[in-house]
DNA sequence: GACTTTGTTTGACACTTGTCAAGAAATCTC
DNA sequence: GAGATTTCTTGACAAGTGTCAAACAAAGTC
């Protein structure tokens, strides 16, 4: 019972770890599932292990408090989601059917996992009034503006131009548009897919020249 | 004993309801202090009587609960913000004097009223987890899409061309890059602004053609 | 087998939250 | 002035929070 305020200490045990990240990751996984449906301030951590398998002792096992184990989800979520256009990115032949690809991608993913994304607005809101998350954000939101410096590059190849506006420019447009279009796809649901569609159209073009 | 003597501050006789409104006011610019430092999740009512002069069963007086206040708050805060840039508009001469006085101001409120803007971000990530909130702010996005409009048209007016796209997507690049100025001001303070005017002169003339 | 380590449950703690109500104080009405 | 009305203070409430620790179960080790 020396181990109840788990500080730094680890267990030596290898094996032992392995099952440690495995059951941190279902935790995470859960509440990131209740978080994204909730939000981060209405979501507690027994709402978390009431919406998983586990008691909501188990959360503190394996987490030190609630941050760190918001910390941990939004780190494991960023492993998800920087990389959904690489596939597009590297297969697509044309401007055009990088475009058409990068747009169906995104229309996905804004339909699928709207949770998540509005989890992330959510937090990097967070983030400036919780100095704990701030590094966490700070890196997702590099990842992303490197994914999106990724796709315009790209675009830029393909139709044999070069960007006019520098990677965090891009990122901040492209991430205005999609939030725009998370915020409105709780209102309307059935138009906002088109219209962002439409307004991405509009944009990409301006983003590059010869 | 008190009494007797000055009374310069209190305002003699008021109608009843005109009195209720003003104490409403007063609430709601202490709340929107707090709520600008604390962000919306970490703002009890409690702690927003404390940093006003008022005890903490007023705030029940005057509001239902606390959606009401908030609701309230905001509201009267979008009375405040969306005719900051009217004047620029309405004496810029030219093109160039358009976006100056734009971006001056801009920043100015960048860097004046950082509390308020934070807290404008929480509470949209807010509204798409509490339905209550989203009529409000729906209302000041509109708000903000039409000031943005306005500068836009004005802008190609003075330099006789016309917007090439659309107000919301006008006002969702342009917000998308003053929200990563105003999360990144947080992190840089000396950077940001000017970041945010450089990305800005990058990407208005790309929103007008002739 | 018995013993130790690891994992989990359960229940408690101190605290904060929104809400409300009873009564005090100030204000108004006559 | 006295009485009625509005405004405010105070204290309480039930519910919920993060946190922790002691009892309990499981698994691993000798």
């Amino acid at each position: 019972m020396a181990m109840a305020t788990a500080e730094s200490e680890r267990p030596a045990r290898v094996s032992g770890i392995d099952k440690i990240e495995r059951r941190r990751i279902a935790l995470a996984e859960s509440a990131l599932k209740t978080l994204g449906e909730l939000g981060y301030a209405r979501t507690s951590l027994r709402e978390i292990a009431n919406n998983s398998e586990f008691t909501h002792g188990v959360v503190h096992y394996y987490f030190r408090d609630k941050i760190d184990l918001i910390s941990y989800c939004v780190r494991y979520y960023k492993t998800k989601c920087a990389r959904r256009y690489d596939e597009v990115v590297e297969t697509a032949g044309s401007g055009d059917e990088l475009v058409t690809g990068f747009l169906a991608k995104m229309i996905q993913t804004l339909v699928e996992e709207t949770p998540m994304h509005k989890l992330w607005y959510d937090l990097r809101a967070q983030s400036m009034f919780e100095e704990q998350l701030r590094p966490d954000v700070e890196a997702i939101d590099q990842l992303l503006e490197e994914m999106i410096w990724r796709i315009l590059s790209r675009y830029a190849d393909l139709t044999g131009t070069a960007p006019t506006v520098d990677a965090p420019t891009a990122y901040a447009l492209v991430d205005g548009l999609f939030e725009q279009a998370v915020v409105g796809y709780a209102a309307n649901p059935d138009k906002t897919p088109d219209l962002l569609t439409d307004r991405l159209l509009q944009v990409l073009p301006k983003l590059v020249a010869a």
